[in-house]
DNA sequence: AAAACGAACGAAACCACTTTCGTTAACGGT
DNA sequence: ACCGTTAACGAAAGTGGTTTCGTTCGTTTT
């Protein structure tokens, strides 16, 4: 069932068909009626391919994951932001394919020929870690993208992330306010400019709030996850130097800073008060539930779709966007 | 840069280049280096509407979330599966088209609709709760379709679940070898295929370790979430008949379910023990850690790619596959 | 009544590729 | 020298839409 068969139903050329799928002016009232009829009685779906080879517009986003394998479905953050943007993209009238980085990285592919192969209006690229060379071979090639934790370049590239400073501030306002003047930190060493940010902020926030950063008190995790939390509380504590607040970059470095310290003999909040980061559905199962502070998904992938949004369709400054974090207060502080 | 000017460059014609690049038998070996060179040298890559449009195949998987909006990528087990079918689709050199149902739901389009305007290949259904009319419309068209946890039934389509009445027998016979005789169930009551299946074979395993089923130690809650668990659970302590050992029928449903206990000055494992199901990431960082059975998303993700892909390119019957489910045992047992 | 105009519609080129079928030339066999 | 065969390649017809540029015809203007 295609084009033709629906104009020679309508006893109308194709020609007239397509201009009423696409609402041209030129085409009477009663025609239009009459085609529209047909087209709802037999179900009649235009072909996307078809439509993208001539116009150029595939309405499709391309997702890519940037960053050693671990950042896929599987990463809480990464899940909001993702679910959020698909809301509003879809909204907005595309659909999201996600490139398969498995065939192609085996096949020197890259994901500016997977954009160009798809036809894809613009992509979303999102990092954990370390980010391959490919992802600003795409940024630079001037599809529209949205940087999501990466700060992409390209002139018709946007990114967004959380206020990464003003986590580490708020944290560190928190503890100060409960009366803690002895702050350490976890978070990776070498890591991704958000990291970077809170570590920054942090020393930051320490000296806004009258107190020093201390070497002694920072132990560096080598990644993201529950076991790397873990290794550097370990390390802590056996350094000697233990805080009684501790600000732990993500929320699975906490969770798993929470189980050194137990396996220790040490309680949470009683020993060492300690807040998270990112607010990951966990947070709120673990013992005690953990103060953190949410990084506003919903929000970040919504911008994320307008922004996006905007860049295909008009001119705009690359810049990057701000989103305000909210600290969540649970027990792992006390009270 | 289109086939075109490799075309021209090469010195070929069009037609030559597109059997290059679909490897048919009938060019030179010469003429087909040079024209590999210039590909390579052009980055040259072929445009996936153009093909689609002319052999039907787009090498698009789309993937829909069945069910009330809670099933998206906030769904811990859909996610996991989700992301196997993705390594393993990947690698057969498929991509994974999201329809986003936002729009469409508004517009009175269906999934049908949408897998021929894509001309997918193929579909993923994933379910969570009930499912709309229009999954079935899909089935029954004949695109092919495997169904996680629904049971699909047209002629091109298979299904795939954990054996869910072994998963209730597991975590029977566990609390058996345990020493409790006390079993009691939280689900939800009106539910999907997994969960009645788990319900019937929690009753059968009960009978088959010559225990017997006990309304009394039911409770069913309305959903699948933390709060649902934690609901049913008040409900059974102030029924009065408590019993020392606890399936939940999901995870969220325990981790709810154990903060009612924990509310009322009942401890796990001490007072009541509890074993849930699915094995989501939370069940690591719970107090204490809760055993579960594990559904073997990994297979179920990676078992549904090869099946679809059967179903795509050869002819095949209608099956259901079973996959075999794993204890986990941690803390809420006690040992 | 002739000219001008605008509304409604269609012809045809185009998008980038696939695939069938035909053509050509070289080669081996007799 | 002739025929049959095969290897290597190209012409052209699809594939299902979009869009430009006419064309036609009824209506208004002068």
């Amino acid at each position: 069932m295609n084009i033709k068969h629906i104009a020679s139903l309508a006893g109308v050329s194709v020609a007239t068909v397509s201009k009423i799928i696409n609402n041209y002016p030129d085409i009477g009232e009663e025609t239009r009626q009459r085609v529209l009829k047909i087209m709802e009685e037999t179900k009649y779906r235009p072909s996307s391919s078809a439509r993208t080879l001539s116009t150029k517009k595939s309405h499709l986003i391309g997702v890519v994951f940037a960053g050693k394998l671990n950042v896929d479905f599987g990463h809480p953050f990464f899940v909001q932001v993702i679910n959020a943007f698909k809301k509003q993209i879809g909204l907005l009238g595309y659909d999201l394919l996600f490139f398969s980085n498995e065939k192609f990285l085996e096949e020197g592919e890259d994901y500016l020929a997977r954009s160009n192969y798809f036809q894809v209006d613009g992509c979303i690229v999102i990092s954990g870690d370390e980010v391959e060379r490919s992802v600003f071979d795409l940024d630079a090639s001037g599809v529209p993208c949205i940087g999501i934790d990466i700060e992409l370049k390209g002139k018709n590239s946007c990114y967004i992330m959380s206020d990464n400073a003003k986590i580490s501030l708020k944290v560190v306002e928190h503890f100060y306010m409960l009366g803690y003047r002895d702050i350490g930190y976890i978070g990776p060493e070498r890591a991704s400019l958000p990291m970077q940010q809170r570590e920054e902020g942090f020393d930051a926030a320490l000296e806004k709030f009258g107190m020093k950063p201390d070497p002694m008190r920072k132990s560096y995790s080598g990644g993201y996850q529950e076991e790397d939390g873990y290794e550097a509380m370990r390390r802590m504590i056996d350094g000697g130097e233990l805080p009684r607040a501790l600000f732990a970059a993500s929320d699975l470095l906490a969770i798993g800073a929470m189980r050194a310290l137990r396996e220790r003999g040490l309680r949470v909040p009683e020993d060492v008060a300690i807040v998270g980061c990112d607010d990951i559905e966990a947070c709120r199962y673990t013992f005690p539930p953990l103060t953190t502070v949410k990084q506003d998904t919903d929000r970040i992938g919504k911008m994320a779709a307008m922004l996006l949004f905007d860049l295909m369709n008009k001119q705009m400054d690359n810049r990057c966007i701000q989103v305000e974090p909210e600290l969540v207060v649970r027990k792992s502080c006390g009270g």
